[in-house]
Formats: C-alpha cells, structure tokens, sequence
DNA sequence: CCGCCCTTTAGGATTCATTCCTAATTTATT
DNA sequence: AATAAATTAGGAATGAATCCTAAAGGGCGG
C-alpha cells in the first residue's frame, strides 16, 4: 500500500460525495503536490477491482467514485448532475430476476428527477 | 429532413442492434461515401433531442443507440457488452417512485449477465 | 422555376477524459 | 542492507465526441 493509494483511498472513504477522478487529484494534490493525474487513475481502477470502492459512469459526463460498496440505485439530478445514494430495501431486483431466471450478475439503476436546488430555479 | 438524416435514422428503424456512432457511420457510407463522422454524430444527437430514438451510454464503451422509445430496462452482457431490449411490464419502478415522491423523470436500468456465446467461452 | 436565406454538410482541427509509456523511485522481501 | 518487484511522475498517446469554417443544399415566396 503506497501512500498514494492510502491517501486517495482515504479521500474517498471521508466522505459521502460521488467525486469524479479530476476532483480527487486536486483535494489529493492539496496534500501531496508531486502527485501524478495517472497515479489518480491507475489507483481508482485498481480499488475498484479489488471492490473496495465502486464506479459510477454519469451520462455525459466524467465517472465519479462512490464508497458505499453494497450495490444500490442512484438518484441523479438531470439538470447539474448531482447523485445521491438510495439504499434500499435489497431483493429489488427479484421481480426482474425471477423473469430472467436468476443469472443477473449485477445492475446498474439511476433515477432521473431534479434536485432540489434545480426545481428552484425553474 | 436532408438525405443524410434520412439515412442516419433508416439504418437505426431497420434493425434492433444497438449500434454505436462508428459502426453506423460505417454502415452509412456504404451508400453515402462522403458522409462526414461529424454529421452522424450531430444528427445522433438530433433524433435523441426529438425523442425518436434513444442514447445508451455503455460502461468504458462509446454509446450505442435504440430505436425502441419507450423506456425500458437493457440486459447487457459483461464481457462482450452485447445489449438487448428488455419491455417489461409497466410498473416496476413504482416501488421506488412511491418511496421518493413520484417526481422521478426517467430512468436508466441496465441488468448484467453473461450472454450465451460468452457462457459456452467461460 | 428563380433567388434568397437559413440550415446542413464535409473535412478537419480540437477537446476532454482516460490510458499508456518509460526511466526513476519506492516498497517489500530476505 | 541488498535485491527484486511494484509503483510512481511526467508527459505523450488514444479515442469518443464536439466544434469550426467555408461551401452546398433545400425550401418558400414570388
């Protein structure tokens, strides 16, 4: 476990923000200057295989990295692109298994709606 | 309507592929060899805009379009990335909509597994 | 049909997220 | 501490998608 990792990996695991790898090397590079946009990359891939952390491809946008590791839907607001957790009730997906017959590895399910914020100013 | 929107939109109506940009545009100049990448991707964009065909942002994998507009959940294959439709019984995202307001404006649903072709390779 | 104006195109440059490359450094191992 | 293996910094390269510009198209009012 390098530094580099440590720290990023840290990062993550503060706080509830689904940041994108951009937004992760500048907090990171607050604490370590030298760090390197690939070490950013390179590492986020590398915990995401291990599991410990989850990507989140946005549509249109760059990926963002979530902590939570139990698989959840997302709400995501379709105006600013802001996401949030939803977790929920597990076995959502029985109904969709059950008709497909069980072989479902994993899923994916972001909810569209806008964000407080947004409807405001609307 | 010009000859190449035509010809854009013909090639999506006329098979349930999920094509990417790239494999239409090669498709497309098939019969219009002038056909510029830009102007398929300008008018991909057009048809999502006006609703008549939908854009599916795949994980690490450019973007393939549908022709079925109504929403539906995809089943997608994790290993080839092959996807397919899945039209399902209306409703099945009510749980959830009841759980957080009914101001959900859309969603996006992919189911993971392992096509046929790539079970038999594993 | 003709001219005019607005739209669209071809072709290529550009952007942006992400990956790849290499030599140098760090970390782990004994 | 010595050596082997893994990782890094830094920057070049990639690939999907967007943007730019001058030229061509298409459609409608007459």
């Amino acid at each position: 476990m390098t530094r580099q990792r440590q720290l990023i990996f840290d990062l993550i695991m503060a706080a509830p923000e689904h940041r994108t790898a951009e937004e992760i090397y500048d907090l990171a590079r607050a604490e370590m200057p030298s760090l390197a946009r690939g070490t950013v990359y390179r590492n986020l891939g590398l915990l995401v295989r291990e599991g410990q952390i989850r990507k989140l491809e946005m549509p249109d946008a760059p990926a963002r990295y979530d902590r939570e590791r139990r698989p959840h839907p997302h709400l995501v607001c379709e105006r600013c692109g802001k996401v949030e957790d939803l977790i929920m009730p597990d076995g959502l997906l029985r109904p969709f298994a059950l008709e497909l017959g069980e072989d479902i590895t994993g899923y994916d399910l972001k909810l569209y709606h806008l964000c407080p914020a947004c409807r405001k100013k609307a």
